[in-house]
DNA sequence: ATTCTCCGTGGTAACGTTCCCACGAGTTCA
DNA sequence: TGAACTCGTGGGAACGTTACCACGGAGAAT
């Protein structure tokens, strides 16, 4: 049924040229008259042309085909990353074939394997991979993104800023009267946890606080883990409000449970403050503040270093994106009950 | 730098066969002896062969590329069903180029030109297009999927089963003794809402309801009009346990919003059912009881009726996966209460 | 012994485009 | 006036693979 579809010779015969001129014509090449170049354009919207980008490919080596190999595209923050870069590529004419490797090696290799033989110009990628070998046999243009491309110094990456969110959450507590928060980290292996320690405590000594004072909890990124380092925040001595920064939304959000389930309110007796932006966080009750990650201008980003990677100006540097406070309930203002040092309880 | 990529040709000459025999055994077709074989497929490692798909696509007219075009991969059942998809492709070799079309006919127009210019296998498409004419106009393979996908009973589609859904809802609803459930619908023009609503009647009259007498709502399916329709719910004359069945999870966790606005508690003094799944369910307080849509099996499904059509197996039939409910706490018993048409006030 | 069939193999064409080179006409310069 | 140069054009090769056909040897059937 499905009739053979029109080639570039169809064009050139039915506009009476050959079809190099009529290739030129299509593809905006300079050296054509413009009566020739009418002629061609007139006989493909004719014939209904469209290009046949496997056989440009072929030729041109360029395929118009990029990569993303992300953990899990079902993780909202991925998807924002995946949409900017997305976006971005489709303004340049360029298509996205998404990848999910689940944090797992043998995945991640085998689609990597499956960009190469598919001839992507290039991909971004968010590397599961611990060792740069496997990334160098990747052999194409790439740009790493995510925290965990820290490891790979060497190569063009982009990520959030995780200096300037420590600073922002930071100077939201304080002005909110919360001159000594609590911590809540991911696990101890996480690349990000330790930036995100060092810029804190960076932020503390500016601030004439000490960081070896301040409770702190590690758990896994999620809402269970963010419950029980909650849970074991609370069974410590304390005095009046307690304020939290949590590393990560989802144990945010297991810390607001957490929080009920002691017979506590959020932000009445307790504060506490995100980071990520995920979508449920403006669902929960109450909502959760929280400095966002730029996950749809770092896809963005990623696509503009990746083009500039495959044109063969490779910047060889980390971009930083900024990242921004999200405000929301969850975080109560005790400025007032006391200058300096909350020790009262919440109000009412 | 980048050294020339090995050929199949590179491949013959270093097995010392002709490049015919190194095709057939790398494509692992059968008549070819044992022994040669071998030194192909030998050969093939030495050198760090890996085929050239765009090659492939040429000369076979299969490209082992899938388009999947969704209103926006950002919305986590379409994440959902992005991920099933993914997966499914790649046990079969194939690989995803996902687009969002945002509801706008123009990016579909374009997306769907992107698809045929990368020449796909075939698509997966939840179409924003009311008329045919766009689709036909396609020229490749497809598979519909989403409720939209109704408007197109001649093609071949995977989505929910809502009738199936709602029985499952209302089962639920019954169980725990709520007899009379008020509904919040979507807007009026959206297709989805009318099949949910005559589904509901059926299962109303199999039980003797009048669905008449039930009061109804409706709104944007968003939070916010979740919000505003489940305020309107409130200001109606109503004595004891109010229930609700909201036809989409935003709606739901935007009427507990209202509730919680109303001084009133949700599952004490009003319980809610939603419909869909979304994760931002599981971390409202209380957890959203829901039916969940299968995303993920949609995906999976949808490629293996893609893979049908694009091998001229077209089923030409709708597929309906079934739905599942997520308990979780949002909903009260209330049906020890009293007998039947539960009145007293909620339990404190 | 001869013919027929089967099977593994190799050579060649083809997929649709872009790249490269050569050609002729017009223009500029010596 | 002839040489050198520019510019638009056309022809052919090339990209890497699979489809197709022809060939020769081994074994079966006559």
């Amino acid at each position: 049924m499905q009739r053979r579809r029109p080639t570039i010779i169809d064009v050139a015969r039915k506009a009476g040229v050959s079809k190099s001129t009529a290739g030129r014509a299509l593809s905006g090449a300079s050296n054509v008259t413009d009566e020739a170049r009418e002629r061609v354009l007139e006989a493909a919207r004719a014939v209904g042309y469209e290009r046949n980008d496997l056989a440009v490919g072929m030729r041109s080596g360029r395929t118009g085909l990029l990569g993303l190999v992300i953990p899990d595209i079902t993780n909202p923050f991925w998807a924002e990353v995946a949409r900017g870069a997305q976006d971005r590529a489709a303004e340049n004419g360029a298509s996205l074939l998404v990848f999910s490797s689940d944090w797992d090696h043998g995945r991640e290799a085998s689609h990597l394997r499956a960009l190469r033989q598919a001839r992507v110009d290039g991909a971004i990628i968010n590397p599961v991979a611990d060792s740069f070998d496997d990334l160098d046999r990747f052999g194409l243009p790439f740009v790493l993104i995510g925290s965990s491309a820290e490891r790979f110094p060497a190569n063009s990456s982009v990520g959030s800023d995780i200096a300037q969110a420590v600073r922002l959450g930071m100077d939201h507590l304080v002005s909110k009267g919360h001159h000594a928060p609590a911590l809540i980290l991911g696990p101890k292996s996480r690349i990000a946890r330790a930036r995100f320690l060092r810029t804190f405590h960076e932020h503390c000594v500016e601030r004439d606080i000490d960081p070896a004072a301040l409770p702190m909890e590690d758990g896994e990124y999620t809402v269970e883990g963010g419950r029980t380092a909650m849970m074991r925040l609370l069974q410590r001595d304390r005095v009046g409000h307690l304020a939290v920064f949590a590393a990560n939304d989802l144990m945010a959000l297991g810390a607001m449970v957490a929080v009920r389930e002691a017979g506590l309110r959020c932000p009445e007796d307790v504060s506490i403050l995100g980071f990520d932006g995920i979508p449920a966080g403006a669902f929960s009750w109450p909502g959760l503040t929280t400095v966002a990650k730029p996950g749809r201008e770092i896809g963005v980003r990623a696509v503009d270093c990746l083009f500039d990677e495959i044109a063969g100006r490779p910047e060889h540097g980390r971009v930083f994106m900024p990242c921004r406070l999200i405000e929301r309930g969850s975080l109560a203002d005790v400025s007032l009950d006391q200058p300096r040092r909350a020790a009262s309880s919440g109000r009412g």
